[in-house]
DNA sequence: TTCCATGTTCCGCA
DNA sequence: TTGCGGAACATGGA
């Protein structure tokens, strides 16, 4: 689920649940998905206080504590859930925070791939891991998408997946993207023109804001997407051909044999 | 049993 | 320096 949308959605059920209530206490069920901080540090730091604000940059979820800052990243399996009875504890919490109006919030991640830790600066943090802009958070104009695609080689499928380039972009939502544009995820990005880049940039913004406003419910967006045939030798959505699978930069593509054209 | 999965990072090589 | 392939991480569904 967390590419952008997904980690948008987090972001406004956490605000909507659990903001300025206090924290009981925490408990990190399992260490492993922590970063620097260790699990005594973050639940004393989270027992008695509260969390006052959240911010969204890529792929990124920024809590905010007093005068330091929990960071989520949520891997491929992450989630956020909150509820009132146990029996409604989702299966791989891997930490708990326990409100004092007798509510949960758990971060679920079955397979652990995804981090959480504790900083002292947003801007600091997406600097040291130089993270690109957030198309939306940042109003990421076409020129700004231009010149950061500026001489840059191999597939526009990698760089739009690059985090490092531009922030939020996962396996799912590029293909959709490429998809949408007509044009294949192998497409060498220094043979695109500026008509395609504009193409692309325009797919990404409304592809994006679509999805969050339906919750990145994938059920829910239009049945011309991709993502509801995303498999190998199933019907194109759009046209009469027929989903390939190519591996790029290690992930498997999905794109129209048909519609999508290769430059 | 084997393959694959919405992510990131590290290594070796070109 | 940049980019790519492959592997690793941990878990479960098809």
């Amino acid at each position: 689920m967390p590419e952008l949308p997904d980690v948008e959605s987090f972001k406004r059920y956490l605000n909507k649940t659990s903001l300025h209530k206090k924290i009981k206490n925490a408990d990190v069920k399992n260490s492993k998905i922590l970063g620097k901080v260790s699990p005594k540090k973050l639940q004393g730091i989270l027992k008695d206080n509260k969390l006052k604000s959240s911010k969204r940059h890529g792929k990124n979820l920024f809590i905010e504590l007093n005068k330091k800052w929990l960071i989520m990243h949520f891997g491929m399996t992450g989630n956020l859930k909150y509820y009132k009875n146990m029996d409604e504890a989702p299966k791989h919490t891997r930490l708990l925070i326990n409100f004092t109006n007798g509510y949960h919030l758990a971060y679920d991640s079955q397979r652990m791939l995804g981090k959480i830790d504790l900083i002292n600066s947003v801007n600091e943090y997406i600097e040291r891991k130089k993270i690109g802009p957030d198309p939306l958070e940042d109003n990421l104009s076409s020129k700004q998408f231009f010149k950061i695609l500026e001489n840059r080689k191999g597939t526009i499928k990698s760089a739009l997946m690059n985090q490092k380039i531009i922030a939020g972009l996962g396996n799912i939502y590029s293909d959709e993207i490429l998809f949408q544009t007509d044009l294949r995820p192998d497409s060498a990005l220094k043979k695109l023109s500026e008509k395609d880049l504009n193409n692309i940039y325009k797919k990404m913004n409304s592809g994006l804001k679509k999805s969050i406003e339906k919750n990145a419910e994938p059920e829910d967006l239009p049945e011309t997407y991709l993502l509801h045939n995303r498999k190998e030798g199933k019907d194109c959505p759009k046209c009469s051909g027929k989903i390939k699978k190519k591996t790029i930069n290690g992930r498997s593509s999905y794109f129209c044999n048909k519609h999508q054209k290769k430059k």
